[in-house]
DNA sequence: GTGGCTGCAAATCATTTGCATATAC
DNA sequence: GTATATGCAAATGATTTGCAGCCAC
């Protein structure tokens, strides 16, 4: 708890007990969660929480730097607390996110074309390992 | 016009006069529209042109491979027919979508981490060429 | 004729907003 | 005390769905 509490400190943030709880569920579960999918696991934890607060909180983190939205599985967004450069495998059959670590040739660009780059993600999309295999035993 | 029509049946797609003006619209306009932005760009030649026909043929273009639907916006799909590989540079600042014409290192790539490969963007995103000389003179 | 296409209107659903209450320093 | 955070309920808005009429072959 004090971790995460100094963690806020460090990136600007009030350390309110919702935040804490948040990003303590973000650091513990690497599973790119939605809003939705927070909601409803800390709902347990902590009662009175609402999806309003996870909706603000995920603003401020994301914000401040603290958390990266994801955006590619097109219904919603998908959340994950900021580590090294890596891209994400996004699973068309059972829509889980996997990360890809792997350089990136173009990981220390500052411009392109002219125009100054603040963000890069690379994402590939397709049938993963898991499924791959299910799918032949299915055969 | 004959030429839109000859690509929608070489796509196995109904060459209907909503689909072909779509088309044409897509071919002649690489500024990756939104669906209401195509809707109402068309609305003028095509009046009885719907809201809903843009979406179905937007549905219907992408599952046969004809267009690419972009999410990176984050609040609205963006279309683009479909041409070389590259990638997308998206501005914060004016919201517009530039081609970045590229090679990629994972472009051949088949297979990454045992998942099988079907689709790979590459999205970077920043102040674009346009704003930094705006911002620049507004000093 | 029939199957697919169109387009209106209503529904959906993730996210946002307004606002009143609660909390912390 | 005051500013900020919280959370309920209502609003938003892009996309989807249901369905009736239409069209082409």
């Amino acid at each position: 708890m004090e971790q995460y509490k100094d963690m806020l400190l460090d990136y600007g943030i009030k350390p309110t007990l919702q935040r804490i709880m948040i990003l303590d569920y973000l650091d513990k579960n690497h599973n790119h969660p939605t809003a939705d999918m927070i909601f409803s696991d800390l709902h347990k934890q902590v009662p009175t929480l609402s999806k309003t607060t996870v909706y603000n909180t995920m603003d401020i983190f994301s914000e401040k730097g603290l958390v990266t939205v994801l955006t590619f599985t097109k219904t919603e967004w998908r959340y994950e607390i900021n580590h090294n450069f890596h891209h994400h495998f996004y699973c068309k059959q059972c829509g889980r996110i996997y990360d890809v670590e792997s350089e990136c040739e173009y990981q220390k660009l500052l411009v392109i074309d002219g125009h100054k780059i603040e963000e890069i993600s690379g994402t590939f999309e397709g049938i993963c390992k898991n499924c791959r295999l299910e799918n032949l035993n299915h055969d």
